[in-house]
DNA sequence: GATGAATGAGCATTCATTCAT
DNA sequence: CATGAATGAATGCTCATTCAT
């Protein structure tokens, strides 16, 4: 009997896994190829080049990534909750899935970028809309500071942001979801509104 | 007459440059000799590998981005003053060195983080050390709220990080020093006592 | 149509004769891929490294070489017959195969016999134990002195080395046939019992 | 006060060490130069090339060991003595200068052979008139057997040879001292009349 | 005698990718 | 769907050597 995942899934497994060790640009074809224990000719025709096979995980990272803190902001309309909800999703994801993590904050370089063109915009357009209308109608109910989104959006999740960045690099002792709380209560202060 | 520059600093200021354009994976070598117009013998000379000069340049660009934080933080006792002059300070240095910015914000593969050590680390404990101590000062003096250095550190540089990476990357629309005394207050609200 | 020989054989053939020609560590493997007329990937796929091309010529030139010697051993049971006859074989195969005998002869750089190993230990293993164990059977029967195995060793088969080894240098007048009796005759009284 | 040894002997000495761990072919002036603690312009300054040092020593080596056999040989006009001395003087020669016996012993590239003459090849003449001689003269007194003179060296001094080679890669237990009159004894069988 | 910058050729090897089977 | 041979461009790096100071 074979492997209980399909070729196609070897592939996509072992890739993260590489790119979160070595980094994107550190990985080769080669050795996603060995690693998966996957012949030259089977690779390439699942993923058509190494741009396609980072695009893609890259695409799907970045939806599991944003569909966390979508869910968060989603599921109420109180304003501390979502706002403080956001921040422990992201935190916890990032806890959950280092390796998607550590893709994700990687840099991406134009080509990926290009091959992961147009899902990838597409599903940014929906996340940034949906969360800054989320905003803007909390803005508008006085519930929170009137900033412009993207400053809004630093304040609120970057230091979760910067936090996962030192702790997936293997800086930093706490564990993202010991200190979430006290995160999300400086995001809020930073953001609440008087 | 030769130009101004010594062959070593030709090199640096050549690979600075292609280091933010085509990130640091994405630059090799041999580009650097050609855009330096330096032989390759010569450029082995005075940077034994890649590494080493994607170290060296690491090691300067981090000393000067931790420098303009660490004077900000020592320009005066006043808490607000500083962690506020802290957050001008950071995106202020972004916006006007946006090539080492590039060069700090991108992923550093294990292999020149080694090279960098020790001077690396040593600077960063230094670094660490200076804001750590200022931070517990004005804890100690309840000036500010008792939190985590990190958690603090996080609440504090996190949101001008992540706008500052946006912008080098192209994407957002203000500048940073723009919308820098939004975030300082973002970040004195998250970070003040009471 | 293709050539007869496969891409590997023509590698093969085509470094063996380089080897002899320029030494080992003066045949680089632009020469050899130039030369076998195969492309860089193509050599490489075959043969992964330098070394691991150096080294499976290694074991093979060894194993054939140390054959003929077996061949002679095995051949006979009559203790004079065999010492002569292996003398005259090692003669005959170097004077034959003057091409594999310089790259057995020559500096064999340590990461070579690394790659050379298992296979060339294993084979080095049963050839010793093969001829050591004849000659302890002779000793026994009383046929041949009573010497460490090291100097009969070197009593039997050094003559016709250093001869061999001066011969393949275009050194020397008589080819090694011409005198391989002179060389067994002195072997044979070397060792003989009396 | 500088160290005892002038810079060219630090070079030459360096020199020799790093042949016999990594063949002549595996060391470069770059390693010579390291190890020496010597400048670029200072190694170029005393050998004008790398086959000039490595030529050098080949010359001073091959005298050196040409001048045990000698001795040996010259001491006495008694062949037997003669014969056992040579085989005695040259393993003790080998035990004793295992660096000089690495680089005599290894593949010596053309360009260097070429460095070395005239120096070399005058020295040969004279080392194998002398012995030739010497042999010839106990032909005619019917000390010995009358053989050619490359069959009687290579009986005479191949078993050493091939011994000492041996000792010198780490290979064969004992000390070729230990085993010196048992060769001694092999060759002499081998060569004496009758 | 010593120093270190400069040179440019050369090399082993890796890589992404294609293609015939 | 899978395999492995084939391709050729590109890369990081080493080396022997020269030269000005």
């Amino acid at each position: 009997m074979m492997s209980r995942l399909s070729t196609a899934e070897r592939i996509s497994e072992t890739a993260l896994g590489l790119f979160a060790t070595c980094g994107l640009a550190g990985t080769s074809m080669e050795q996603v190829r060995r690693d998966a224990g996957v012949s030259n000719g089977s690779l390439y025709h699942h993923f058509p080049s190494r741009s396609a096979l980072a695009a893609r995980l890259l695409v799907e990272g970045m939806n599991r990534s944003q569909q966390a803190v979508l869910d968060a902001v989603g599921s109420t309309d109180h304003a501390e909750s979502a706002v403080r909800g956001v921040v422990t999703a992201q935190l916890g994801w990032v806890e959950a899935h280092t390796d998607w993590a550590r893709l994700l904050f990687g840099d991406l370089p134009d080509e990926v970028l290009l091959a992961a063109e147009p899902t990838f915009s597409a599903q940014n357009r929906h996340y940034l809309r949906v969360v800054d209308g989320w905003w803007r109608g909390q803005v508008d109910r006085g519930a929170v500071r009137d900033l412009p989104f993207e400053v809004a959006h630093a304040l609120w999740l970057g230091p979760g942001q910067e936090l996962a960045r030192h702790w997936v690099r293997g800086r930093g002792r706490r564990r993202p979801t010991e200190v979430a709380h006290l995160v999300a209560e400086g995001a809020w202060r930073a953001l609440v509104a008087r």
